[in-house]
Parts: C-alpha cells; structure tokens; sequence
DNA sequence: GAGAAGATCTCCT
DNA sequence: GGAGATCTTCTCA
C-alpha cells in the first residue's frame, strides 16, 4: 500500500463521492514522538448553502472560509469544549464542501494512541478511535493542524491507492445534527468493528 | 461585548 | 437512558 499523499483532484470532486472514496484510506499523523496511522472507516459529508447541519449554511465566515477554499485542507474545530473534530476540505475554490472523519482503525503507533488517550481500565481497543473526538484526541489534532495542506508530506496527511476498490460501504443518516436534514450522508465500511 | 448553541464523550443511575 | 463538562465561534445589540 502505497504512504503517498492523495493528489489535490482526488478531493476537489463531488463530496459524496469523496466521503465514500475515503474509506479504506490511511491517515498519517507524523509527531515528535513517531509516527501513527490508521484506515479510515466512517466518514460524514457537509455540503454548503443546501445542508443546513453544515458550518457553511450561512456562507463563509472566520471558521468556515477553508470550507470554500481549495479541497485537500485540513479542517479542524473545536466542539464542545472539549472535542475536536478533523475534516477534509473537498470541491473546488468557490464551492463549499467537508467530510468529517469520524473513525479510524488504528494501524501503527498504537502506543502513542493510547498515551494521547487513556483509556478506562475495561476498555475494549476499538474505544480508542471509533468516534470523531475520540480519534482527534488519540492522534493529537488540535486547532493548531487547521489549514494543514493534507496532499503533501507533513504534519498530517492521507495516504493510499487513488483507484484502490473500495472496502462494501453501508449508508446511514449522519449522527448528532439537530438541523433538519436526515440526508443519508454517513457512510462507513461494512462489518467493521470500528465504526462508531 | 454579552449570550447562546454546538458535526461529543464519559460517567452515573 | 440522561445529565454534565467547558470553550470556540457566531449572532445580535
């Protein structure tokens, strides 16, 4: 499997297409204390002035321009007080378009994981990345990674085959947006034990 | 400059 | 199954 970062024309395309096309691909994070790498396996799209669950329904502001910039960005934010969340700019300048990495499976530096992300003591391994917050914390994305150009060898990157065949992708209605839109835009790889 | 809501997670009952 | 934790960003004055 090939760690070369995915070309910019992969994500300035369709975001349904590119939340599906995600999955089976492989996040890097490269820290100080090592390397860590996970496949992605459920991903969630946000469109721009026709989804009203997106930071982009109201048009650009501080926090959403990198929705309307080019795709391949980083785009991190902060919910909650207490939990990040890492998306991927898709479409091209001008269009707004995100899809929200909601789990990974952990493929190396698992360790690092677990340091980044205690885990309570009966704790199954799937707990360590299988919701959006969850695998933000493990690989230490904080808003210091937003606008990070993720089609070049840094920081944080996605990595994989552009053509690969995708693993059998389920459908579902996106998860804990309260505005309107039951729009089947969550997809993640089928029979996987570490989707959310 | 104040007030409110939020693409979540954990722990408790 | 439900509340609480805690801070960034947006909206409106």
């Amino acid at each position: 499997m090939g760690h070369r970062p995915l070309p910019r024309t992969f994500y300035e395309r369709n975001t349904i297409q590119v939340a599906k096309d995600l999955l089976g691909k492989i996040l890097i994070r490269r820290t100080a204390e090592g390397q860590m790498t996970g496949r992605i396996v459920e991903t969630e799209a946000y469109r721009g002035s026709d989804d009203p669950a997106s930071h982009a329904y109201r048009g650009a502001t501080q926090r959403s321009r990198l929705m309307f910039g080019r795709g391949g960005i980083a785009y991190v934010y902060y919910v909650y007080g207490f939990h990040h969340c890492l998306n991927a700019t898709t479409e091209s300048p001008g269009t707004a378009g995100a899809v929200l990495i909601r789990a990974i499976e952990p493929l190396g530096g698992i360790k690092n994981m677990r340091l980044n992300r205690p885990l309570p003591r009966h704790s199954r391994a799937e707990d360590l990345t299988n919701g959006p917050g969850k695998l933000a914390k493990a690989m230490n994305v904080t808003l210091k990674l937003n606008g990070t150009d993720l089609t070049t060898i840094g920081a944080l990157y996605i990595a994989g085959r552009e053509s690969a065949t995708p693993p059998p992708i389920s459908t579902s209605t996106r998860v804990g947006v309260k505005k309107g839109s039951r729009r089947p835009w969550r997809f993640f790889t089928r029979d996987n034990e570490f989707v959310s």
